[in-house]
RNA sequence: GGUCCCAUCGUCUAACGGUUAGGACAGAUGGUUUUCAAUCAUCUAAUCGGGGUUCGAUUCCCCGUGGGACCGCCA
C-alpha cells in the first residue's frame, strides 16, 4: 500500500503549533512508509488568503524540517478542475442549483433557533421542477446529500464514527460567484493528488462525512482518514491564532530549537512507552497512528522549555553556535565577527545555564558588547572594601602573562586569605565589574572568556 | 440547543482484565557549589461519580457528570 499524505493549511493566518503537529504526523507517516508528503495551500478564500501567510507557512515548515515533496500545490490554480467536477455532479444527479437568497436562509436559521431545533437547509430546491426561478437571485450549487440511513467512517485514530445522514445538509459546493467551496476543492484535490491518508484535526470530522459522499458520487476511491485531537491552550479551549505562544514564530522568537519543538509536538498526544526524547530517525521508525490518543492535550510551556534545554545541552557547540548566530541575526543584534571564537569557546558553560537561545544570548552579552552596563542594584554592592579588593586583583592580574585557571585560582585564593574574606567577597565584585551583574557564569569562566586587555579595561573603570 | 468525540497525578502520558498504578515536566525538601543556574538524592501528587459483567476492572458495557469539537456561500 502506498502512503501519500498531505498537509493542507489555508494561508489566512500564521501557522500555529497545532498545524505544525498535524504536518508532523503526516510527514512522519509518509517517511515511515517511504511515501510522499505534499503541501497544499488552500487559498480559495480570496478575501482572507495572504501571500505573506503562505510564505510564513512554507518557512515555518522548512524551519522545523518538514520538507515536502514536489512543489507546493496551490489550490486556487485548480479551480477549473473543481468546477468540472461540479458539472459532473450535476450530470450525475448529485448536485442542484439553489435559488434561496441569503436573507431567506438567515430567516430559516433564526426560526430554528427560536424553536430550539437544529438547522439544516430545507432542501427547497432539491427537486424543485415547478418552482419559479427568481430573477434577482444568483444560485449556489448544492450537493444532494443522503437523506436517510447512517454513515460510518473508520477513522484510524478515532475508530468507527457513526452518524445519521439526516444531520448532513445539502451543502454548498459552488458559491454564488461560481467559485468552489472547501468541501469540493479539498476532495477533488485529494483525489487528483492520489492522497491515501488524510490526517487532520478533529475539527474536520463532520466534513469527512460530506466529502465521503462526493467521493462516492464520483465513484472515486475513498482515502483513509485519521482525525487527531486538537491542541488546547493552557486555558483548555481550541488553540486560536490569537493565543499567545500559539504560532510557531512565537517559539522561534524566544529561541526554541526546531528539533526540540518537533520532539515536544511528537509527544503531545502520542507516546511510545516511557521514552521522552526521540531523534528524528527514531520518531520515523517508532511513530504510528495507533499510539495517538483520542483526547485533546494542553500546551505546556515549561515542558517545551525543558525539552529545549535538553537539546541545547546535548548539541555540539559548533552547531549550537550556528543556531545562536542565526537567532541573534534575526531577533537580536548580529554577532560581531571578532567575537565569534570567544563565544564558541564559552558555549560549553553558557549552554549549561540556558533553556533557550535567548538565554544564551543574554548570558553572552558581556562578551558581545564592549560596553557593559552595571545594574543599579549591583552598583550598591561595590563598596569601598570590594573596590579595594578588585584593585588588588587588578594589580596582580596585570602581572600574569597568560591567564589560566591555575594561576587565577592562586591569585584569588591569595586575595581571600589576605582580606580575610571568602570566595564571594572576591568573586562578587569581580563579576559585577566584568559582567555588570551579580548573576552570571563562573568567575574563572568569565575572566578566561575575555581578553586580558578587556579584563583590565573593565576593572579599571570601577573606582 | 442538536450531533459527534473524549475522561489516569497540576500538565504530557505508561500500564495482554491480575502492577505497592510507572515515567517525564512542574512543585517541595536536602546535598554539592562561587552568585543565578546547573547537578545529585528524596518526597508530595491521579484512575470523575454510580451501576453492572467478572474470581478479579484504570482497562469491557450502561447511566450520570465534566470537558471539547462541529453546526458558514471559512478552511
Amino acid at each position: 500500500m502506498s502512503f501519500i499524505c498531505r498537509f493542507a493549511p489555508s494561508p489566512t493566518g500564521p501557522l500555529h503549533i497545532g498545524g505544525v503537529r498535524t504536518a508532523l504526523f503526516n510527514w512522519l507517516l509518509a517517511k515511515k512508509h517511504n511515501g510522499k508528503f505534499y503541501l497544499r495551500i488552500e487559498d480559495t478564500d480570496k478575501e482572507r488568503s495572504k501571500e505573506e501567510f503562505k510564505k510564513q507557512i512554507v518557512e515555518s515548515l522548512s524551519w522545523i524540517g518538514l520538507n515536502h515533496d514536489d512543489k507546493e500545490f496551490i489550490q486556487s490554480k485548480n479551480i477549473i478542475k473543481h468546477k468540472e467536477v461540479a458539472e459532473a455532479l450535476i450530470k450525475k444527479g448529485f448536485a442542484y442549483e439553489c435559488y434561496c437568497s441569503e436573507e431567506e436562509i438567515k430567516k430559516q436559521k433564526e426560526k430554528c433557533k427560536k424553536q430550539g431545533i437544529p438547522y439544516v437547509y430545507n432542501r427547497k430546491w432539491r427537486d424543485a421542477k415547478d418552482l419559479q426561478i427568481p430573477k434577482n437571485v444568483k444560485p449556489v450549487l448544492r450537493f444532494k446529500s443522503k437523506i436517510s440511513g447512517n454513515s460510518i467512517i473508520k477513522d484510524l485514530v478515532q475508530g468507527e464514527i457513526n452518524i445519521s445522514n439526516s444531520i448532513i445538509e445539502d451543502f454548498v459546493i459552488l458559491r454564488q460567484d461560481g467559485s468552489p467551496t472547501y468541501q469540493l476543492s479539498a476532495t477533488v484535490d485529494d483525489h487528483s493528488m492520489k492522497v491515501s491518508h488524510v490526517i487532520r484535526g478533529d475539527d474536520h470530522k463532520i466534513n469527512t462525512f460530506k466529502q465521503k459522499q462526493i467521493y462516492e458520487a464520483m465513484e472515486w476511491d475513498v482515502p483513509n482518514f485519521a482525525h487527531i485531537p486538537l491542541i488546547h491552550s493552557e486555558k483548555g479551549s481550541k488553540l486560536s491564532k490569537r493565543d499567545k505562544s500559539a504560532t510557531i514564530d512565537d517559539y522561534i522568537k524566544i529561541g526554541i530549537l526546531p528539533d526540540a519543538l518537533r520532539n515536544y509536538l511528537l509527544r503531545l498526544g502520542w507516546a511510545h512507552k516511557d521514552k521522552e526524547i526521540f531523534t528524528l530517525d527514531e520518531s520515523i521508525k517508532l511513530f504510528d497512528l495507533k499510539g495517538v490518543g483520542k483526547s485533546p492535550s494542553k500546551l505546556d510551556m515549561s515542558r517545551i522549555l525543558s525539552i529545549n534545554e535538553h537539546y541545547i545541552k546535548n548539541l555540539n557547540e559548533k552547531i549550537l553556535f550556528e543556531f545562536l548566530k542565526k537567532y541573534a541575526q534575526n531577533h537580536k543584534e548580529s554577532i560581531n565577527l571578532s567575537k565569534e571564537t570567544s563565544i564558541i569557546k564559552s558555549l560549553n558553560f553558557l549552554k549549561n545555564k540556558a533553556k533557550t537561545l535567548d538565554d544564551i544570548y543574554q548570558n553572552a552579552k558581556y562578551i558581545l558588547k564592549d560596553e557593559i552596563k552595571i545594574a543599579a542594584e549591583d552598583i550598591k554592592l561595590l563598596d569601598t572594601n570590594s573596590k579595594k579588593i578588585i584593585n588588588e586583583f587588578l594589580h596582580e592580574f596585570k602581572k600574569i602573562n597568560a591567564p589560566n585557571k591555575e594561576n587565577l585560582e592562586k591569585l584569588i585564593n591569595g586575595l581571600i586569605v589576605k582580606n580575610k574574606t571568602n570566595f564571594k567577597g572576591v568573586g562578587q565584585p569581580l563579576r559585577i565589574a566584568l559582567v555588570g551583574s551579580r548573576f552570571g557564569p563562573g568567575i574563572y569562566n568569565i575572566i578566561l572568556s575575555l581578553t586580558k586587555d578587556e579584563v583590565v579595561k573593565r576593572i579599571s573603570k570601577i573606582n
